[in-house]
RNA sequence: GGCGCUAUCGUCUAGGGGUUAGGACGUGAGAUUCUCAAUCUUAAAACACGGGUUCGAUUCCCGUUAGCGCUACCA
């Protein structure tokens, strides 16, 4: 089955994650440039979840690391369902605690053909050989002394249930492997110590051992068996690399093309963490980021469009642009601003409802449940989100900003410092004292032009304009002396006032603040 | 300590033996708008250092330095 995939020449690559906390920043990034190379070159994408570290996986974080990976639009094309505990494909399980019985044949291949070798020593003497090679400033990798353990030795061990790891013997010369992102790689045999396949346990004198394979045993197993043609994973792995493809190579089977992705670091050039603010999927999913604008920034992180020119790409454009050889090698600082800016790019585009309808909730005990709410209401929501839209760089902000619709508070509006500057000017008082006479005198709803109006015979009566005119009286009806332009303020105010959901009027806001 | 990876504006990057070293974010200035935001125009801003190779290196090679990773019977 492995060769026939081989053969086929059909792409295979994977993303394997553990559960042990949220999808962040650097492996969304991986994630997505496996996803971007399979689809650009119509090979499989699969899902392949690392849960045998029992302790630290979490069910809940494989459900949360499906649903980020389908809100980037990440799909895969074999793994683990995404609504159901069921999976997908022929090479499955995809989940590793599932796959545990399938290593035993091969590491007792590799010791019946001598490619690898019972390991008495104790973690003892194994800390005092690293020891010892640290003092000499040699490489710290193993002696090898149970490689020349004699048949009667081993058989005597075995005997007296001495407890064995399994170790593979790397082979004496230099080990190489070719990364599409870095070229030729090569490492010498001297500065590989044996890596360990299976981990110490009391084994019988026959059979393999039965102890829990190791990391690197396993994923080269699960990469071969499940047909993975390219490994692109980060490039902390890279020196995980040369002992897998000693693997591959001491079982017979084909050595994948790798591509290793460089580290993703904070500001402080620190490997991006928590520390750094939000970093997980999740949370910029919550603050209201937009996953066409995450995974666009995300693919500008450690590659550049051929042109060198352009910025946005919408998932269509990048899987049509992207090459595994214009990956870039050096590490890459993530940048929130410009997470902002591509945010801010694509919420422009939305369509308000879809926005909206993203932001009802940041809007809890303001507005009716959404499903409860009528159309007009709807609309009239829609509006306003799209009012405050151009001023924020994610969702989550705007409720900040639409604040003063919902309530006004005139003590505030008078004290606050910028606002008080404004107010002490010679001429706010007789703006104030004209803006009440006007709204004194006017029956009902004001709409934008009565408002207008207004503002044309204040300016004449008082005698002033631009910010001397407008800042007292944007005070007096926001509590601000910025946000959105009166035309299209004051239609949504007195609208929202009919709709009935308890904002105060422009004439209530007046009458609060200057008295009516 | 050992091994490895990396090095172009503050940041993401394009480029590549001879270029005014290009774009974007951010920053400054200007325009516009009642304000803020948005928008438009514009400016400043980079080839880490030292040796080679070469007529010529930012580009190729070596070294230094710095940053990062790995150095587990973790994943």
């Amino acid at each position: 089955m492995i060769e026939s995939v081989m053969e086929s020449g059909t792409i295979r690559v994977r993303f394997a994650p553990s559960p042990t906390g949220l999808l962040h920043v650097g492996n969304a990034r991986t994630a997505l440039f496996n996803w971007l190379f399979a689809r650009r070159m119509g090979g499989k994408f699969v899902l392949r979840i690392e849960d045998t570290d029992l302790e630290r996986s979490k069910s809940a974080y494989e459900k949360k690391l499906i649903e980020d990976l389908v809100w980037l639009g990440l799909t895969w094309d074999e793994g683990p369902n995404e609504n159901d505990p069921g999976e997908t494909g022929d090479f499955g399980p995809y989940r590793q605690s599932k796959r545990i019985d399938l290593y035993s044949s091969h590491t007792a291949q590799l010791l019946a053909e001598g490619k690898a070798y019972r390991c008495f020593c104790s973690p003892e003497e194994l800390d005092e050989e690293r020891r010892r090679a640290a003092d000499e400033h040699r490489p710290q990798i193993y002696s090898g002394k149970c490689r020349k353990l004699s048949k009667q030795e081993i058989k005597e061990n075995l005997l007296r249930g001495k407890t064995y790891a399994v170790r593979l013997k790397i082979p004496d010369h230099p080990i190489k492997f070719h990364d599409i992102v870095r070229g030729d790689l090569e490492f010498a045999a001297d500065t590989i110590s044996d890596p360990i396949l299976v981990r110490s346990a009391k084994g019988g004198t026959a059979g393999a051992s039965p102890g829990v394979p190791v990391y690197n045993y396993v994923v080269t197993v699960d990469d071969a068996l499940m047909g993975i043609t390219h490994v692109i994973r980060g490039d902390d792995h890279i020196s995980n690399t040369p002992k897998q493809v000693a693997i591959y190579e001491a079982l017979g089977w084909k050595v994948p093309e790798f591509a290793h992705l460089s580290t993703i670091l904070g500001p402080d050039h620190e490997r991006l963490s928590k520390r750094h603010g939000a970093t997980s999927m999740s949370s910029f999913r919550e603050m209201g980021y937009l996953p066409e604008a995450m995974v666009n920034y995300l693919s500008l992180l450690g590659w550049g469009a051929e042109d060198g020119k352009t910025e946005t790409f919408t998932a269509a454009e990048l899987v049509k642009a992207f090459t595994l050889q214009r990956v870039t090698t050096s590490p890459a600082i993530f940048d929130f601003e410009k997470l902002n800016w591509m945010n801010r790019h694509y919420m422009k585009e939305a369509p308000p409802g879809r926005l909206a309808s993203l932001c009802w909730d940041y809007f809890g005990g303001l507005l009716p449940e959404k499903e409860e709410a009528s159309d007009a209401v709807l609309v009239w929501f829609f509006h306003v989100i799209g009012l405050f839209v151009p001023s924020v760089s994610h969702l989550d902000e705007i409720p900040a900003k639409a604040a003063f619709i919902f309530h006004m508070d005139p003590n505030l509006a008078r004290t606050d410092q910028e606002n008080a500057e404004a107010l002490a000017a010679g001429s706010a008082q007789t703006v104030l004292n004209e803006l009440a006479n006007h709204a004194r005198a006017h029956a009902g709803p004001v709409s934008a032009s009565d408002f207008a109006g207004w503002m044309n015979q204040i300016k004449e009566a008082a005698g002033v304009e631009g910010n001397e005119l407008f800042h007292p009286i944007r005070i007096a009806l926001t509590g601000t002396h910025s946000g959105p332009e009166f035309e299209k303020l004051i239609p949504l105010i007195e609208q929202g006032v009919e709709l009935n959901l308890g904002i105060p009027s422009v004439r209530e806001r007046l009458d609060a603040f200057i008295g009516v």
